[in-house]
DNA sequence: AAGAGCTTTTGAACACGTTCAAGAAGGAGT
DNA sequence: ACTCCTTCTTGAACGTGTTCAAAAGCTCTT
């Protein structure tokens, strides 16, 4: 990996990311509820106002661990996906790195998945701000399939990526809720449900599966873009393009911009 | 249908309804969140505190909403169960009466569908709270498939009438998304989703696919009821107890039997 | 220096969900 | 009629997310 270039961080950049690191900070120490926008300011030795400056809603500040994690786990997929040739493998090594790298935040992780099901909320993996780190998301899933031995019906590979990483959300919501201890049964279904994919991959190319492949693909392709698309439809989607290398604060900046 | 034998209503049971109606008429005007409290309480003509005597909070309020939606949704269901009697046609059926029947509440549906990724509510529908609306939904599903032409493996029979809840689920959220002119994507999906159940049914009886039908039961009767159990675990709800009785929740406890 | 035009910062004020101590209303027993 | 107890009702007060007009810095030009 080439160095990276690093322009010096301007005072404002200083403010916001030190607001930033301040609340998620707060946010693990007392959890979200108990952790008031007055403290966060305090803390960061700012005043409330300043703080709203930068984010413009507390649930913005969540947005950091969301980074945060997609970063942390970009990282930790690469020497599953560099040692494992199974699709099998691959998939429960992926889905496995996120419920580890997860796990720190399992507490009050519900607070911000609710964003999930409100599509008002930029914060949603569905909304059209998040299409980036979605995108991100979806690659993965494609290096998990593209660098398998698994033959994949072409038809089925088109659509498959965006397939897995919808089951990877439901996986997610499953761990949510999941109270049993160390979430030993979001990590057990993880490796079920990469096993029951691979098998079900496997058995795609039989001709009877024909019709029910061509119907999945079907679905997929016209229903899950317009997900996406009508989410865009509203919305000056601008920028958004530099998330991926920086810290991933430079996005929001510039999708405040564009609002 | 027999005659339902009518206690009057007491001077309690009036206010709580008087205040649930007054909030969901006011909800529907107006939207939920330029709905207060005070509004509300001001125009039942009672004070806020006492709001908070029947209802524990503003969001309790629109339980009211889910448990018309359902009460109206088993009734529409009726005329498509007696009618059709493929599996396709029925589960189609179903799922666009829900679409119908929802219609109105689009608009602020996203509100209340903010709470199922939320384990802490009561709302959310994976709740132990929820419970007897969860089993009465599945039963529908039950029923749509025990009363089809279907032949269904014995295996899949037992948790497929939760699996197409589960869709129904992905369904609604897709809904909620849905920005299409009339929702006509919704119903497009709803359609093409029960095609494809229907096939994948049909299909599964083939040779081929035993292991991967075995895999999704497995998957299902291990990790699903698991769901409802971790969540009940926890909780010492104070009142609101007369909330079961006193609404339309005969259904629920018809279920309850059943479960 | 001084001014002009921005970006950044401030903190008081506001709105709304929620709580709570105190009282009113309605019996049941004597 | 009086007391006691439960159920219901009240509205002021509190905490917190959010807004906004004003001030303070900055940078560049003249």
């Amino acid at each position: 990996m080439p160095a990276q270039n690093q322009p010096p961080p301007t005072k404002s950049e200083q403010t916001r990311t030190l607001i930033l690191e301040t609340a998620m900070r707060l946010f693990q120490e007392r959890g979200y509820d108990k952790t008031t926008m007055r403290a966060v300011a305090a803390e960061a030795g700012v005043s409330v106002g300043n703080a709203y400056y930068y984010f413009a809603s507390k649930e913005h500040l969540i947005q950091g661990f969301y980074d945060r994690i997609a970063q942390e786990h970009q990282a930790a997929v690469r020497e599953v996906l560099d040692r494992e040739t199974g699709l099998e493998e691959r998939l429960a090594g992926v889905l496995r790195a996120w419920l580890d790298i997860a796990t720190p935040y399992h507490e009050f992780a519900a607070q911000f998945f609710k964003n999930a099901a409100d599509p008002e909320s930029p914060l949603s993996p569905f909304s059209a701000e998040s299409e980036h780190a979605r995108q991100a998301a979806i690659d993965v899933h494609r290096e998990v399939l593209a660098g398998s031995k698994a033959k994949v019906p072409a038809e089925l590979a088109e659509a498959l990526p965006e397939l897995m990483w919808l089951s990877q959300m439901g996986l997610v919501l499953y761990w949510v809720f999941d109270r049993s201890p160390e979430r030993e049964r979001s990590r057990r279904l993880a490796g079920r449900g990469a096993r029951l994919t691979a098998r079900g991959v496997a058995l795609a190319r039989f001709r009877v599966l024909r019709p029910l492949v061509h119907e999945v693909h079907e679905l997929f392709t016209d229903f899950l873009p317009g997900m996406a698309q009508t989410a865009v439809a509203r919305k000056a989607t601008k920028g958004t393009r530099e998330a991926e290398e920086a810290k991933g604060s430079e996005e929001a900046k510039g999708a405040e911009g564009a609002a």
